[in-house]
RNA sequence: CGGGGCGUAGUAUACCGGUAGUACGUCUGCUUUGGGAGCAGAUAGACCGAGUUCGAUUCUCGGCGCCCCGACCA
């Protein structure tokens, strides 16, 4: 994409009120722009990582055997008091809003109740197990505090996983794969390697949940971590039992601040027998089907992707999530660059090619800031040595490569 | 929801009980071109409401909004 038609432009100064790191780069490369407090709009750039983490995401709920759907953000009142989830004593987070005819309904802050109603007309045997179901769609939280720039909105998108099966032991089974599949997830999101398996509070159903928790300094959450073992405790749990089940002691648990970028719940029967979601057995023997429910927010993702990785300078998207993979700027050697633009869109690379007519500081100032994985630039100086400079991002390398190097590179 | 801070051009800020200045941005023109360039000109602003006052952007009260700490995060 030329960046001359690209409408929006990134700023040297953050807004003032803007404390989170996050949310200051965004808005200053304008990725995203603010609504009200928690409340953001993607922009063009932004939309492009929002929906590269999110075809991740797709990616790998569809290799477990998800099924995609979309559900409703209204939600019907009846339904939730079946599961006493609607008296704004039990959740108080609620958006709720009133039909013309004065009914009320609510936002969907989560879809539990919805996914099981409407399992109630696909489920009637064993034989239709196990289902798994899941969406990415915009929840509502009516948060009393919203912070932490795009990480804890009050609108914001989701993926929401639901699986539906038979016996215990086929949800154990199931929940193990999709822990796996959210692992896959924050390693090809690039955040793999700070991102660790934590366990967290369980609930009637099951003892613990597990979230997976992003180091971070920025991160509202306080984790217990071995770094040997790879598993951590969240300190809402933390105590002699649990350290005993676990098989760790205190000595060699680190005290880090983390992101709960992910959670995954084994739910059991939790909502499926208050809404009636029963299947007959072998036996026709009519029994409650066993949920588990598995989330991850891809704007928190984004967000916490940015505040891993970004310098002084600005952010640094990883390749997986880069709203593109190069940032070709030109300086003053306009045919030139035009001729390697064509040529790199060709091949297939995603290429936003700097064509304004600006100076050089204000474009790699701003390349810097908007933070692609490869800036290649064109200018007398490169053209001269009959090759294009090409600087990482990240490792802030310089190589000058002819073309076919260049292309080598880039289509790796 | 408790506590604190703050609302002045698109952004960041300054001064002031007598209707507002600067920088960046934006627009025009010329010059410039490897780290947010220069000159000239232009554009654009006191959150809303009430009160005090001859006069309020400034003082008082109320509302709305934003940020931070805490609580909360099903």
């Amino acid at each position: 994409m030329k960046q001359s038609q690209l409408f929006t432009k990134t700023r040297k100064e953050a807004p003032k009120d803007e404390v989170s790191k996050n949310a200051e780069l965004l808005i200053r490369a304008g990725y995203v722009h603010k609504e009200m407090a928690g409340v953001y709009s993607y922009l063009p750039l932004g939309l492009r990582v929002l929906n590269k983490i999110e075809n991740i995401i797709r990616e790998e709920m569809n290799a477990i055997g998800g099924q995609e759907v979309s559900m409703t953000a209204l939600q019907d009142r009846m339904l939730w008091e079946k599961t006493d989830r609607w008296d704004d004593a039990k959740v108080d987070n609620w958006f709720k809003t009133k039909l013309k005819n004065g009914n009320e309904v609510g936002l969907g802050f989560t879809h539990e109740e919805a996914i099981t109603n409407i399992m109630t007309n696909h489920i009637a045997s064993y034989k239709d197990l196990p289902i798994y179901a899941y969406q990415i769609q915009t929840k509502f939280r009516n948060e009393t505090r919203a912070k932490s720039g795009i990480m804890r909105g009050r609108e914001f998108s989701m993926k929401d996983l639901y699986s539906f099966s038979a016996m215990q032991e086929d949800l154990d089974v199931f929940y193990e794969k999709a822990k796996q599949a959210y692992k896959n997830i924050f390693e090809r999101a690039g955040i793999g390697e700070i991102t660790f398996v934590t366990f967290a509070s369980g609930g009637v159903f099951s003892k613990y949940s597990h979230e997976f928790q992003t180091l971070s300094d920025a991160g509202e959450d306080t984790i217990y971590l071995s770094r040997e073992k790879g598993v951590a405790v969240n300190k809402e749990v933390l105590n002699d039992e649990v350290l005993n089940d676990l098989g760790l002691t205190r000595d060699e648990l680190e005290e880090v601040h983390s992101i709960e970028t992910g959670n995954i719940f084994k739910l059991g029967t939790r909502f499926s027998a208050p809404i009636g979601l029963n299947y007959k057995d072998e036996n026709g023997e009519q029994k409650p089907v066993i949920m588990g429910s598995y989330g991850i927010g891809p704007g928190r993702l984004m967000g916490t992707i940015v505040e891993s990785f970004a310098d002084e300078k600005g952010i640094v998207w990883p390749e997986s999530v880069a709203p593109f993979k190069v940032h070709l700027i030109d300086l003053r050697e306009k045919e030139a660059s035009d001729t390697l633009y064509k040529k790199l869109t060709d091949a297939g690379i995603e290429v936003l090619y700097d064509d304004r007519d600006q100076s050089a500081g204000e474009k790699f100032g701003g390349s810097d800031l908007l933070g692609m994985p490869y800036r290649v630039v064109v200018s007398s100086k490169t053209l001269a040595s009959g090759k294009f400079e090409v600087k990482a991002r990240k490792t802030g390398e310089v190589l000058m490569l002819d073309e076919n190097e260049l292309l080598n590179l880039l289509n790796t």
